[in-house]
DNA sequence: GTTAGCACTCCCGACAAACGAGTGCTAAAC
DNA sequence: GTTTAGCACTCGTTTGTCGGGAGTGCTAAC
């Protein structure tokens, strides 16, 4: 258990670290005027702090360095959430007040405002929509081989997929079998699109559409879960504004990480409520050693449907991270909520 | 005008400095075995194409690399396309084989592949859809307030939009406007629509549904041309591999134009036909004096409607480069023609 | 016209010295 | 017992010097 001094000079320390990038000596952390202990007792309490494993010293003469540990330690028992200046406020709250032609674009916006707003690499997963009902599926022949596929959810989410249609299929039976799945699927969630298609719809296509076992295989098809799901990365630059990140090959593997979609996902794929850190080497992925990763969920109507992101350094100014993240995914779900429940 | 000899040893140096990165020596040159001069003669001509512009000395006793000058002149008129290994061209058809949803999904595979066969990074623009023509039209209302717009092109696209629906409109109501619109612009290029809006539907409206201007006002909205085209980018992370881009100042200046998309457009905007090379100083972009872009069209049905490209180092391996877009843009034009026309 | 030879230029890496930020320890002060 | 002043020591960084080497331009001979 750390004493209270201990508390005070590691909080010191760390915020230095945080806006200096330097490691900090005991004499700078002795003229702050929070600290009221000459350079040499808090160069005891340094000794100690390391050998406790929350400091480090990159060498014998350099002064030291938060670990994992001792930022763990910070983000856990020391800061306290920093509070947004009015500017920044609004900026956020505007986001919001648009005009929306798509929830893309609201997503969008979210995490381009995330990164301007934090000068970190903000990634947001898109809503998930397995839980989004059906509000109207229609199918259109563009030629005597395909048709497109629309399914619009009570979200005005359109998703569409491309078909191949049976040979010599009549119109009149395509329009049937829309009918058919209109009338049984509306507000069906998206994930039970399928099972409800061997229960309910079989039965009723076999008696009223011809060639009903190819238009069968053709719709399964084509209600397959929505594979991929939508990953919005802005700002994946900023990593190299860092004086810690000056380096080719540090950055190279950290932006070739977040080209990949599927290890975004990877990366946002954090179980747990409300805001969760991970920081340093506690993250798996190697590229990943040297940067800390802020989330929380965002929800519609009370269910968890997508994840916001930032991506910074382990120097990361987790406090102002933080409250940036709580106040846009609140208000993100309020908006969402409001708009479609 | 250059010499024969003039010519050859051009061509030596820059087919050199490509391969290696580092300035070239009269030495290293004379030592190629398709040369049969001494180095103090390879010297001598360097001087006089040092004097002509074609070359350029980092320091004094250093060797020459090309300017863009002697660059324009290779790709003008030394280089032969070079032609593509079995792997590749597999790799590349293999793109136009697999099934398709979507024509975003080809349009991506083929930047995937652009990037991974040249180890340059790659960007597409995405079909242009002004062409394309009005294969349906529908409007499903969400809830009172709101509806979704959707349009789907005879090229099996679908475009979305979020309306907001007059006050108390009649679901009635839509359905009659609806059943106008179809009837009367099935097969209208897009880029038609809103003209014939006026022109044709405003009076059928007025006819026959209640509250004609406030859905004439909305639908005007949403038949806005497609703002934003769709640009896709891969392996922009390529560029660090180059030694030239050891530095992350560099490289930020151009990853941060990479990921405006208004800046990806104008990049590829170039008028001309067939392929075409922007070297070094000839983009008009700061961020980019130092690299080399290549681009040609693609066709639907003899009509440009996209653009594909290739960003890499002044020091680009451009033979191979050329041959590899050429190849592509045409698959993708006689893949495309072949689909929807 | 071509080439061997040579003096010259300039970058680069190695090595040494000076510097300074910061430490750990000791002993005195509180 | 805790705090602090003082001091020797460590080690990375900066600066300067020096030799080697790659490459040039020029001259004179072939």
């Amino acid at each position: 258990m750390l004493s209270e001094r201990q508390r005070l000079i590691l909080n010191a320390i760390i915020d230095n670290y945080i806006h200096s990038a330097e490691p900090v000596g005991s004499r700078t952390i002795s003229k702050r005027n929070d600290i009221g202990f000459s350079s040499a007792t808090i160069r005891n309490e340094m000794a100690d702090l390391e050998e406790l494993g929350y400091l480090e010293q990159p060498h014998t003469s350099a002064g030291r360095v938060p670990s994992t540990k001792g930022y763990r330690f910070y983000v856990d028992n020391l800061i306290r959430p920093e509070h947004l200046s009015e500017q920044e406020l609004n900026n956020i709250r505007n986001v919001f007040a648009e005009r929306i032609n798509h929830i893309e674009q609201v997503i969008e916006s979210t995490a381009s405002i995330l990164s301007q707003v934090t000068n970190y690499t903000a990634i947001v997963l898109g809503p998930e929509i397995f839980e989004h009902r059906l509000k109207a599926i229609q199918i259109v022949p563009l030629n005597e081989q395909q048709a497109v596929a629309i399914i619009v959810t009570h979200t005005g989410r359109v998703e569409n997929k491309l078909l191949d249609l049976p040979k010599g299929i009549h119109p009149g039976e395509i329009e049937k079998l829309v009918n058919i799945l209109n009338s049984k699927l509306i507000d069906v969630p998206l994930w039970q699109l399928r099972q409800r298609l061997y229960q309910e719809i079989a039965g009723e296509m076999r008696r009223h559409v011809e060639q009903y076992e190819e238009m069968l295989h053709m719709l399964e098809r084509s209600l397959n879960p929505e594979e991929g799901e939508r990953v919005f990365l802005r700002g994946a630059t900023k990593i190299m504004n860092q004086p810690e990140f000056r380096d080719v090959e540090k950055v190279k593997d950290i932006l070739e990480l977040l080209e990949q979609n599927d290890q975004l996902i990877r990366l946002l794929d954090v179980p747990g409520e409300g805001i969760q850190v991970r920081i340093g080497q506690e993250n798996d992925m190697d590229a990943m050693k040297e940067c800390s990763i802020v989330t929380t969920s965002y929800y519609l109507g009370g269910k968890p449907v997508g994840v916001v992101g930032i991506l910074g350094p382990t120097r990361m100014e987790y406090g102002k991270v933080i409250s940036v993240l709580d106040y846009l995914a609140r208000g993100l779900s309020q908006m969402l909520t409001k708009q479609f429940e």
